[in-house]
RNA sequence: GGGCUGAUAGAUCAGCGGAAGAUCGCCGCCUUCGCAAGGCGGAGGCCGCGGGUUCAAAUCCCGCUCAGUCCA
């Protein structure tokens, strides 16, 4: 490995190669005395109050002081329409990470694989980088950052020398720490290692000064292969098809080397520090104070360049830096919210990263519900240990974990509420791996897709026109299976299933004859049809396809119905609405986005407003095929919100103003074709996630009928007890009903049926509409309940009337069959002293006897279930029995009162 | 995506097969110069929705809906 670092750069300019003393890695340097590599922890940091650079320097001057020297040497900026020079901290063009943590982030893996040419080459960037992984040392090392830009020269060499390697790399970073930052030659070591990460690896350098690691040199030229012959760490590599010039120079860090601050976070956030130093009393927990100004910062980056929080994927992220940010505002005292911090952050980088700002409203509102969220959390949970407590005088390890993982509560927070209670509570060491033990259990399993190889290609005709009905074809392959017979064909105009979208349906006709396509899927290259019979095709015959129009045509208004939904929302919600998920059927369309909070009933209608206005607009669809590059570069980001395609080449659709994605469906070509959509139901999927279910064109109709017969059978069950006077906003009316009866729509006249029974109204009552009918049927219906619970003091009067003595007691016996609830009458009856009843109310016969009265009712109840069919039983001095023999009731009542003499005699 | 909780009065929750409860809040009365506090009384419940088991379900079983929370 020793040549790899072997450079001429490092002998014509007079550098010694040593070997460190504390690490025994290798290093070149001009001091000819230095024993030590330079690196932490072989050396302590020198450049802390005693800066090496030039002048101390801001975050903005070393950024602009780097990208305008590479500009000098030839490098270009990027340019995003969005984000400007940067990309989003969200990774939103890769499916395997979340955050982009590094600067190459942003061309892994199409431009680094060779897939896709670089967008500029070379280029320079400063890319904001989230890393999470040492949140616990942010603000106590002094060091750590979540957030921070990694500032990068790269290049990407087909051949090596192509653009350029590694003479010319390190050449260019000494420049630039010289003249740029102003640091002596003599204080910059370079020391050799090896740089592995993400499947990639190669050659680096380290740049070292003043103990501080100011920049890496990372000559990245190889790529994990299961032939290659390298073994690195037990693994092979293989040469990659590029040498990338992967360099990293952490802004913070050289900022902070000239300002030569205590912590990197005085250098960082200097103005936030000083808001925060304000705002509070005691300031002697200085780790916390930075690690809320660094969390602020953080947040500013995830929520202005869109995530939204929720218990999945990145906007869990956020909400985990949200909460621990709450808990130092806590902890420290902090007299603002967490939406001010937030919003001072904005405005300090309101200068440098002006589209974050733009989000400010839906930032302040997030911020607001998240704060009240967890101050709910808190206080629910802050109940639930004092019940604990007061039942179990302590909270065990088990305790503490089912706080946590079911109720959120963390362990350090639930020692603190302990305490107010003087209650010590012990937080087991392996707090940690106790929880990551019990969802160890959990494995998604993979999916193992069984990929064919070897199969032939077929020509998509439906991109070639996405209105294509029949076509031309001929059989290339075939295998029958026992869902039917499969065939490949040279082209084909039918959809396979794919991206939310359902396959085709239709025939081919073979020989004259017409066999059914029940299927259509595709692998690799290849769209295979399944067909219905176990038909006589033939490789090499001439098909003629027809796809069914009807269903096709119905999906494609589905599918860009789909696309306006999304820019109705972005355009009512604003730009953090992302697709979370999308599937299309032939009567309903299903589309989930992120959204902080659920949509409201008024909104459904707004939605449905702008999104009908938008076809109404007859607004021509685009479909091109752009290079990624070029899409990226006039879209955004954006253009990945239904996942990222593969490749160099993507299909974009761009209905202008509305909305534009990277899209392999089908679609129409002007949006007026979808007639009209219709929002069928919103809900919450997750936390975060809501989801639209629409219809559109002759479905929306079909839909609007069907609504229109319930309307009708709901009002006509109505209708003899309410007249209902007006009949607008049938879709919302029904949808309250629903929310008031808390039934889905096919239980509603179910429902509705059931209150007029139990209410038993004849009077006819006019009411201005369905909702108000519900209403007042509601109350009648409480107002029966009510009644039926109130015995009239008739009926108990009459009752202890026909009360007999039992002979030698003063014990008296009433037996009888009422019409209102037994057990109250009953109840009421046995208040007073010497009573035994048995009272059927036609449901249940139920026997009381009064507190002074010895008696076990228990044993009666159960023999006199016994004559009805059934059992009975209760407290010994109130019991209900029942049975299906509900005509047996007086022979019950009969032997009831037989029992009761002998019990009593005894 | 995978767990785990929860849904009972306006709020916080108890009850977990046999008459729907407590505390706070609300209303009225007593006490008081007035307030706070206290005393007495009262109103307020589709026990989330739908099935099933049972003589009997808020309670047990199965769906569904909604909410909370942890993990990746």
């Amino acid at each position: 490995m020793q040549k790899e670092y072997d450079l001429q750069y490092f002998h014509t300019n007079g550098y010694y190669r040593k070997k460190c003393k504390a690490c025994g890695d290798y290093f070149w340097t001009l001091d000819a005395q230095t024993e030590y590599c330079g690196d932490q922890p072989c050396v302590k940091f020198s450049f802390i109050g005693n800066s090496l650079a030039k002048k101390p320097l801001t975050l903005a001057e070393v950024r602009e002081g780097f990208l305008s020297f590479f500009e000098t040497q030839g490098h270009s900026r990027l340019q995003y329409p969005e984000t400007g020079q940067r990309c989003p901290v969200v990774a939103r063009w890769r499916s395997d990470i979340y955050l982009t943590i590094a600067s190459i982030a942003d061309f892994q893996p199409h431009v680094t694989s060779g897939v896709v040419p670089p967008p500029a080459n070379p280029l320079v960037i400063s890319q904001p980088c989230i890393r999470l992984n040492d949140l616990d040392e942010v603000g106590k090392s002094g060091r750590h950052l979540t957030t921070f830009e990694m500032m990068g020269h790269h290049a990407f060499n087909k051949n090596i020398n192509e653009i350029y390697w590694k003479e010319e790399t390190v050449a260019y970073c000494n420049e630039f720490f010289r003249k740029k930052i102003g640091i002596p030659r003599e204080a910059i070591n370079y020391k050799e290692q090896l740089w592995i990460g993400g499947g990639n690896a190669g050659p680096c350098v380290e740049v070292l000064a003043g103990g501080l690691e100011i920049a890496t040199l990372v000559f990245m030229n190889m790529k994990e292969d299961e032939h290659g012959k390298t073994i690195i760490e037990g693994k092979p590599y293989a040469s990659n098809p590029l040498n990338i010039v992967d360099t990293g120079y952490g802004l913070e860090r050289i900022a902070w080397f000239t300002t030569g601050t205590p912590t990197v976070y005085e250098t960082a956030f200097p103005k936030m520090l000083s808001y925060l130093l304000d705002s509070i009393k005691d300031s002697s927990d200085m780790g916390s104070i930075y690690a809320l100004a660094d969390h602020t910062k953080c947040l500013a980056f995830m929520l202005g360049d869109g995530i939204v929080p929720s218990n999945v994927k990145a906007g869990y992220l956020a909400r985990l830096i949200i909460r621990r940010s709450l808990r130092f505002i806590e902890k420290l005292q902090v007299q603002y919210s967490l939406r001010q911090l937030v919003e001072q952050q904005l405005e300090y980088l309101a200068k440098e990263f002006p589209s974050l700002k733009k989000r400010e409203t839906q930032i302040n509102e997030i911020l607001d519900i998240e704060t009240k969220r967890f101050s709910e959390t808190l206080s629910k949970g802050e109940g639930l240990i004092k019940r604990i407590l007061k039942e179990k005088q302590t909270i065990d390890p088990s305790a503490l974990i089912m706080l946590y993982d079911t109720h959120g509560m963390p362990p350090d927070v639930v020692q603190n509420i302990a305490q107010k209670e003087n209650i010590i509570v012990s937080i087991p060491p392996n707090f940690d791996s106790m929880i990551a033990e019990l969802h160890s259990h959990e494995k998604a399993d993979e999916k193992i897709q069984e990929m064919q190889t070897d199969l032939p290609q077929t020509h998509p005709l439906y991109y070639d026109d996405h209105y294509m009905k029949e076509f031309d074809a001929t059989i290339l392959w075939k295998q029958t299976t026992p869902r039917g017979t499969e065939v490949i064909l040279d082209k084909t105009a039918f959809y396979p299933e794919g991206g939310g979208q359902p396959a085709d349906k239709g025939e081919l006709v073979i020989d004259g004859k017409s066999i059914q396509v029940l299927h259509v899927e595709k692998t690799a290259s290849s769209i295979i049809h399944v067909l219905k019979s176990r038909s006589p095709v033939e490789v090499g015959k001439k098909v003629h396809g027809k796809i069914d129009w009807d269903h096709r045509y119905t999906l494609m208004k589905h599918h860009t119905g789909t696309h306006v939904v999304n820019g109705a929302l972005r355009r009512l919600f604003g730009e953090h609405i992302w697709q979370a998920g999308s599937q299309l059927a032939l009567t309903e369309a299903r589309f989930d986005f992120a959204h902080y909070k659920p949509i409201a009933e008024d909104e459904i209608q707004k939605i449905e407003q702008v999104a009908n206005e938008f076809i109404r607009q007859a607004v021509p669809v685009e479909k091109k095929v752009m290079t990624r590059n070029d899409a990226e570069r006039a879209h955004g980001f954006r253009l990945y919100q239904g996942g990222v395609p593969p490749g160099n080449l993507i299909r974009v659709l761009n209905i202008p103003g509305i909305d534009v994605e990277a899209c392999g469906g089908t679609h129409l070509n002007n949006t007026k074709e979808i007639e009209k959509v219709r929002i069928l139901k919103t809900e919450r999927i997750a936390d975060g996630v809501n989801r639209i279910t629409f219809a559109a064109g002759k479905m929306a109709d079909a839909y609007q009928k069907e609504e229109n017969k319930l309307y009708q059978r709901v009002t006509t069950l109505l209708s003899p007890v309410y007249r209902i006077t007006t009949h607008e906003n049938i879709a919302e009316q029904l949808r309250e009903t629903e929310k008031f009866f808390s039934v889905p729509a096919e239980q509603l006249e179910k429902t509705i049926q059931r209150f007029l029974n139990e209410t038993g109204k004849k009077d006819t009552t006019t009411v201005t509409n369905l909702v108000d009918a519900c209403n007042h049927l509601f109350n009648e219906w409480k107002n029966a309940q009510k009644q039926k619970k109130l015995v009239s003091s008739d009926v108990i009067e009459q009752l202890i009337q026909d009360a007999s003595q039992i002979p030698g007691t003063t014990i008296r016996m009433i037996i009888g069959i009422c019409d209102s609830d037994a057990i109250t009458i009953a109840g009421a009856i046995i208040k007073e002293p010497g009573y035994i009843v048995h009272i059927y109310d036609r449901k249940k016969l139920v026997s009381a006897a009064s507190d002074n009265v010895e008696i076990d009712l228990r044993p009666l109840a159960s023999e006199i279930g016994k004559i009805l069919g059934g059992s009975g039983g209760g407290k010994p001095k109130l019991t209900q029995c029942g049975g299906p023999n509900k005509e047996k009731i007086h022979e019950a009542l009969k032997i009831a009162k037989e029992l009761t003499l002998q019990k009593i005699k005894k």
